[in-house]
DNA sequence: TTCAGTGCAAACCGTTTGCACTAGA
DNA sequence: TCTAGTGCAAACGGTTTGCACTGAA
């Protein structure tokens, strides 16, 4: 993903409806740039350098009002104790790398279609399912290289 | 799930190489009984009237040697904020209540081949997957009544 | 100018830990 | 008897909140 510039980033805020403060662009740009899908806190020692004075609490503010805004999307770590935000709010699947704690999006519209097909013919009594997420766990082979599918 | 005796609970502490007290007895027990994977507090609120001394403390020493002792799984909340436990070690799939905050074990060993024959072909270059796990978030038509494949 | 957003510190809540005491084997 | 497990209270870590201040529109 190329990093979008100071403007392209404000434009996204103010679409989606917010104020693009300094805060804000800094932030949306460290969700953009961080791989396998960022805690508040890896987004706040991101931004700290060239922001200093951004603190923890806004870093959650903002985190906040983004996934308000449809920007943004939570998405639970493997142990459940912390937050993680993925910046593809389409929906799509997700490996787990237990070496790295790694969240790595995978898109597969065949999968998506056999998914589909198979819940067509199969249902559930008194439930309405809406989507389907496939969690992937697994390790990275070489840890340093990115992950593709085949 | 028929909820089994002090004996046979006594029983499979004991199998699973855990010491059989009074307070992990009550607490397995619980686990049994309650619908939908209990979160920690729910199983002290449940076991707490007939056992008032056991604490909140012991609860979570139990619920980890449990996990240990693989007679139970962890598994996160859609939120990710807290951490249920799931009695059922064996690989499934869940359905995710968003009204209830249910989570509904879903076994289906048609969807289980499923998945191991599509990604028999499609592989990925730099993972290794070992364990696949389907998310189905919606809704219950009923909240009273069970969820049942069809 | 105005009010949404910020920064800070304190509160919160689920979970973990330390330690003296208790009870299962 | 001996040591794993318990109960309590204090600590912890991620997240939220209250409130006076600031800066985007």
């Amino acid at each position: 993903m190329p990093a979008p510039n100071r403007d392209q980033l404000h434009q996204r805020l103010t679409d989606a409806g917010l104020r693009a403060t300094q805060q804000r662009i800094a932030i949306l740009e460290a969700l953009l740039v961080l791989p396998g899908h960022p805690t508040a806190e890896q987004v706040f020692r991101s931004v700290r350098p060239a922001n200093p004075t951004v603190s923890l609490g806004t870093v959650y503010k903002a985190l906040d009002s983004f996934v308000a805004a449809g920007l943004l999307k939570r998405v639970a770590d493997a142990d459940g104790t912390r937050r993680r935000y993925d910046t593809d709010c389409s929906n799509h699947h997700h490996l787990f790398c237990q070496e790295t704690q790694e969240i790595i999006d995978y898109c597969d519209p065949k999968l998506d279609q056999l998914l589909q097909e198979f819940f067509a013919s199969r249902g559930f009594d008194n439930f309405q399912p809406h989507s389907f997420s496939l969690h992937i766990s697994g390790n990275k082979l070489d840890t340093r290289k990115d992950v593709k599918p085949r």
